[in-house]
DNA sequence: GTCCCTG
DNA sequence: CAGGGACAACGCGGG
DNA sequence: CCCGCG
């Protein structure tokens, strides 16, 4: 580990990874820099490269900290000065691809920080088996006006369904407003069928409980209610990674917890300063996660289009799929002349 | 934050 | 050699 | 042309 004034080198898995302007202020709530935030990265790498190893990533890029100007960076490349850099072949939607980052060690999430990024958008499958994703992701969203004790009932509901369907899930913060419930995936399925089974899912939440949560894809549907975003299980979205870092004054964490800690769990006070030690007492709060089948809601969903419903509305981008209803919000919806 | 292109 | 732009999705379905 | 959605 050498050093000198304007350049950390940190010696990480079997690599020198620089860490420039180690002293910028990157959180000015409480003046974390931007080694502070390499070494929140370091303090939790364990759990972190549990979550996100072996996955592209995307970057999101602050180069002067929070308040700074930002963009996201899904191209990377490794150049003469970093030639270990790991890159994977990412599609879109219309089938345009990218090398993307592989967070293979903390050493990749680290050349990542070196270049301002705070957080990680991460891809629902790993490098290796790019055809099958191995994640499901339970998005909850707040409408507006919807406050968090609402969100943890909706995660409490997701809880308890897939818990009848015999599916292991476990949740953490988002960073911002709302949560997040992850299944870890046998790899058997593609983005379109983990997409199918989170329309299912989704849908037989509204029906338990239509009071606090909605399927509608359609804002002007969802009332004051909780969303369950099942296109964010679409394939080749990304959702921002567990143990990654918002980029807010007070650097608030997408932070894994406990089901036991859903009554009292405070977005607010998971951040790059209270996770680390939250970490070194607890552990990885996701230790138990093992691969689940995604079956039990493949059946809901079979059991959806037996009884004639339609696939759900895709996001913009993607091509028409079949059997997928007309994709425009129901008040601009020409009106049906049979 | 770094690269790459322009002037 | 200084300055500035690029760095993701941003095209697809409907009216 | 506009708008939808994250
Ligand atoms: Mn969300
Ligand atoms: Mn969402």
């Amino acid at each position: 580990m050498a050093r000198n004034d304007d350049v950390e080198v940190l010696a990480v898995a079997g690599h020198d990874v620089r860490i420039t302007s180690p002293g910028k202020v990157f959180f000015p709530e409480r003046g974390e820099t931007k080694l502070d935030l390499a070494r929140y990265y370091l303090a939790v790498a364990d759990p972190l490269m549990a979550a996100m190893g072996g996955r592209p990533v995307m970057l999101q890029r602050f180069p002067n900290g929070v308040g700074g100007s930002s963009f996201f960076q899904k191209r990377v490349a490794a150049t003469k000065a970093d030639p270990w850099l790991t890159t994977a072949t990412v599609e879109t939607p219309n089938g345009t691809t990218s090398s993307a980052l592989v967070a293979v060690d903390l050493a990749h999430v680290l050349w990542a920080v070196n270049m301002g990024c705070l957080g990680f958008h991460v891809w629902p499958n790993t490098a290796a088996d790019p055809d099958h994703a191995d994640e499901l992701r339970v998005d909850l969203d707040p409408a507006p006006g919807v406050g968090f004790p609402m969100i943890r009932e909706a995660a409490a509901e997701v809880r308890a369904l897939l818990a009848e369907l015999g599916i292991a899930c476990f949740p953490k913060t988002t960073g911002n407003r709302g949560l997040h419930v992850y299944v870890r995936l046998e790899p058997r399925w593609d983005g379109y069928t983990v997409r199918a089974a989170s329309v299912a899912m989704a849908r037989e939440l509204e029906r338990r409980r239509p009071d606090l949560l909605t399927a509608s894809w359609w804002k002007e549907e969802r009332g004051e209610r909780v969303f369950v975003d099942f296109n964010q299980n679409a394939p080749h979205r990304t959702v921002f990674g567990a143990w990654s870092v918002r980029a807010n004054p007070h650097g608030q964490v997408s932070a894994p917890f406990t089901w036991d800690e859903l009554s009292d769990v405070e977005p607010p006070d998971l951040t790059v300063a209270t996770v680390p030690p939250r970490v070194a007492r607890d552990g990885d709060p996701w230790a138990a996660m093992t691969p689940q089948s995604l079956d039990p809601l493949l059946e809901l969903h079979e059991r959806d289009m037996a009884a004639g419903l339609m696939d759900a509305p895709w996001p913009p981008v993607y091509p028409k799929m079949p059997n997928e209803p007309p994709r425009v919000a129901p008040s601009r919806a020409r009106k049906d002349t049979d």
